[in-house]
DNA sequence: TTGATAAATGTAACTCTATAACATATCAAC
DNA sequence: GTTGATATGTTATAGAGTTACATTTATCAA
């Protein structure tokens, strides 16, 4: 199933690996893969959880690379458009893309205790939402799937999980 | 599919059947259904679409029914806790349940052009997502699922549907 | 290599969404 | 009727996101 993000993993080589994949994207479709746009990422990837905008503007900002808010949205405007980064919607957030420059539709398990976010792929065209939307003649063009619950750490006792 | 919201239908007797559920509802589980409340469930249904919590609260202004914006969001918080209406997260905005008081995993159909909502059930627990979730141990409890789209009306060349 | 055009950034001001905190009033039940 | 819980009124503030416009940097063609 493909879901990426309660187990623990090697931290700096799948940044690495992440990156490497959204350099090769952006070359390839001549992209501008810029010092903000890039250091949001890296903001992102290596927190590894999803974060508020202007808590990645205060990085931004302690690290000289700007201190609007205009500078983080308009980074990751970029990074969800290109599918670099995902928004939850149920947070506000923003979180780094487990699998850069496939296209894909995702779904996000959100832990409610420690807000550990996975991502999963959603297929929102089959299933029940394709098929009321095939019932009623709705076209969809984009979805939002988001499940709250307790993450695999969480539901074992651990008060908050790292 | 129990589909509803893009056809025409008869809006008071929908209104006066949702509001007489809900009226129910709320003695049965001993609940207030306060001035306040009830006001701002006749609002959402009334319009029949997803609405602001600040278009909700000026129109409660004019009333004279309360001004500041706690009032309409601990008013909303309580129909919506409560299933009586829901929030569409993509749009941080508010609609009237179509079917009150029954226990149900609401999903949505949004057409972008005319912002018309549609509410669909969701079965998070089956589909691929809950597939995912068993797979990583995690326990779903609540789901936000929201496709984004073009309504029938709208797909017809509408530029603007009502 | 330069000049035109488009894309990206810097910055200020502002709007919309939501909550915290605390005082007051109303309800429910004993 | 007094008490404890629930709901409301109000002030202030936090958080999320956009508009508008000036400036800079990249792209590309002549």
């Amino acid at each position: 199933m493909d879901t990426i993000g309660f187990e623990k993993h090697d931290h700096a080589s799948c940044m690495r690996a992440a990156l490497a994949a959204v350099e090769v994207y952006c070359a390839a479709h001549k992209l501008q893969f810029t010092p903000v746009r890039r250091r949001v990422l890296e903001i992102l990837l290596a927190r590894h959880r999803a974060m508020g905008a202007y808590e990645i503007l205060d990085t931004l900002r302690d690290e000289g690379l700007g201190s609007q808010p205009p500078v983080a949205y308009r980074a990751l405007d970029f990074l969800v458009n290109h599918g670099f980064a995902h928004k939850i919607e149920r947070l506000n957030a923003f979180i780094a893309c487990t699998h850069p420059g496939q296209d894909h539709t995702p779904a996000f398990l959100i832990c409610r205790n420690c807000d550990a976010v996975a991502e999963a792929h959603a297929e929102p065209s089959r299933g029940m939402l394709g098929r009321a939307a095939v019932d009623t003649g709705f076209s969809i063009e984009q979805a939002v799937v988001e499940a709250l619950g307790l993450c695999p750490n969480c539901r074992k006792g651990a008060p908050a999980c790292a």
